[in-house]
DNA sequence: TATGAATGAGCTTTCATTCAT
DNA sequence: CATGAATGAAAGCTCATTCAT
């Protein structure tokens, strides 16, 4: 799990590639013309593409997990928490735009059963960490209770991932974080218990 | 736009194809596998594969017209409109699970900008009958008025996107029909004026 | 195992190839260039390049049925009948330099198991044909039996494959069936009872 | 023609290879993963690969004196001194199981004229060697002479061959200098005068 | 309307080899 | 004496597409 600094740069590289022109262009030669070196070069770091694929999962883990796992989400009441996950998020993305284009773009590894199961792990874990903030959110009486966990679940996820995809789509052209900000206060609004 | 026997069975095992295995899996050779015709024989069909990729799109309009834009749309009110726009997409989904498996996966097409650019315009043209729903329905009171119509249309078809990916995802394990009234029920809620 | 043409032309080809350069210049491109077609075109003929050599394996054995299932095996005597598989050899040989070149270099297919397998089964059906003859002769007071079945089989074979080997290192110079029938003749009295 | 204790690792690691999997698995990497080094190491002791196949030649020529050479030949009568090449070889071979897979497959080093040229060189001076025992054999009338000189070590040398070939292909299941001594046996009557 | 045969371009990967360290 | 990083060339194979039939 730990990459060399060429091994990070691949990684890099080939985010980029898929982010900018999907997966069918994410060849070895794509890859080690933007890095500057020869092909075979590229086998020195990874011994096969599918590593390189397993390498970029093991990197969305990663940023997932700075994300969900932030230190100060035990201090702080649920909708904090949510909100925190919501910034940390857009903060994310706004550095590595790259990464805000496919990390939720699952089907991109859809080919290939290994990749496809991290894949579903990633998201599930997710799930759990949320709903887990509901819950709590719930009892403590933050968040309505009129409407079952997992739906709120949904909601919230369903709003921050096509946020996320329409400043992709529109080329990254609106600020994500003012905008992010707007949408949480919406979800805020709706979610907290009266 | 009005496609013969053959074209529509290409497109329909094409879009199966990469609901199955992803694009990348869309060949020509495995095509014409699945319909059990020569390789040649897909070109008397569709010029080439740009071609057999445009009609998916076209294919998805015309399914996607059928959701958004049901003839009793303007009878009703606006939160009946927006569950109406809810059911039929579960409806249309349950009846062709490759369909919901990538209509929202428009990661697909972006390799390539007469594609993307379709993509675009559906997405848009979506949001629109929703925000004017929405709209409609502010001025009518039926709809809450404290949240801005873009949050409400965002959190409205992330949650609708979310619930049909991880319907796909959990290899329509679930009955998304009954989910998604679920979900309806939710979103209703929320989104009801008080 | 009912070959088309061009599978024909490239198995022959393929021999020739391993006939004269050995197993490392046996590549789909030397073979499409000494046909005159490109390389995918061998891929409609073979789905791959073990499927070559297996066809190459079966051609042999093919042609070493031909020469140890003579039809008129069982009318005659034993001397006969390895005569006949003799000079049947030489024949053979003398039509085909390049199946002389290889038909006796199992080790070409040592590196795949499924390959050498067949190799190993062709050599042994061949000894049981000579055996079977000789036990035969012996019982019928036309072969010596002061040594031992096996050893005689050792060493018809042994001669009859180190002969056609250096017909081959001297480049075909010599003339194998007269050379062949001197060694026939040899082998004969070594043979027989006296 | 002295080598270094790692050139001397790097012919029989590469003997091995060969006997395992054929020359095709030949390559620089697979030597060095062997040896446990890396690649470009094996460059230190040898210029290229082709002086590794020269080398390992050199290793057979050397192995091939051993076993042709013997200092006592010239004091026994020719029976003896052929039986001695013949027991001397199972010996070495028992030892070298690997040296016992290829040292009688030439065409091993067919694609390179200069590697064929040497190979064909032993093996005519080998032919020399039994030749003139032969000779002096039948002179002395220990060795039958109503079969030429050529025909006598071309059984003679077959048999030795395709003994080893079989114990190869049979995975050194039997015992070579036990067969080994059996076949001799057969081979003594045969060529001896009555 | 369909196919068998073919192809140029491109894929992932491996080869022998080099060079700076 | 050894290695990590690199490379041009070539391996086996697949791609979309064409063409004669």
């Amino acid at each position: 799990m730990n990459f060399t600094e060429r091994q990070e740069e691949i990684i890099k590289v080939s985010i980029n590639i898929i982010a900018e022109k999907g997966i069918q262009s994410l060849t070895i030669k794509n890859i080690s013309k933007k890095i500057g070196i020869s092909e075979p070069a590229i086998y020195r770091h990874f011994e096969n593409k599918m590593d390189i694929l397993l390498a970029i999962l093991s990197y969305f883990k990663k940023s997932n997990s700075i994300v969900f796992e932030t230190p100060n989400l035990e201090n702080t009441n649920s909708i904090q928490q949510i909100h925190s996950i919501f910034s940390n998020h857009f903060q994310q993305f706004n550095k590595n735009h790259a990464l805000a284009s496919i990390i939720f773009y699952e089907d991109i590894f859809i080919n290939d059963k290994r990749l496809s199961k991290i894949v579903n792990s990633i998201m599930q874990s997710n799930n759990i960490v949320i709903t887990n903030i509901i819950e709590i959110g719930q009892k403590n009486k933050e968040i309505r209770d009129d409407i079952p966990i997992e739906q709120l679940t949904l909601i919230i996820m369903g709003a921050l991932r096509l946020i996320v995809k329409k400043w992709k789509m529109e080329n990254f052209s609106f600020d994500l974080e003012k905008e992010g900000k707007i949408l949480w206060n919406s979800i805020k609004i709706i979610i907290s218990k009266k």
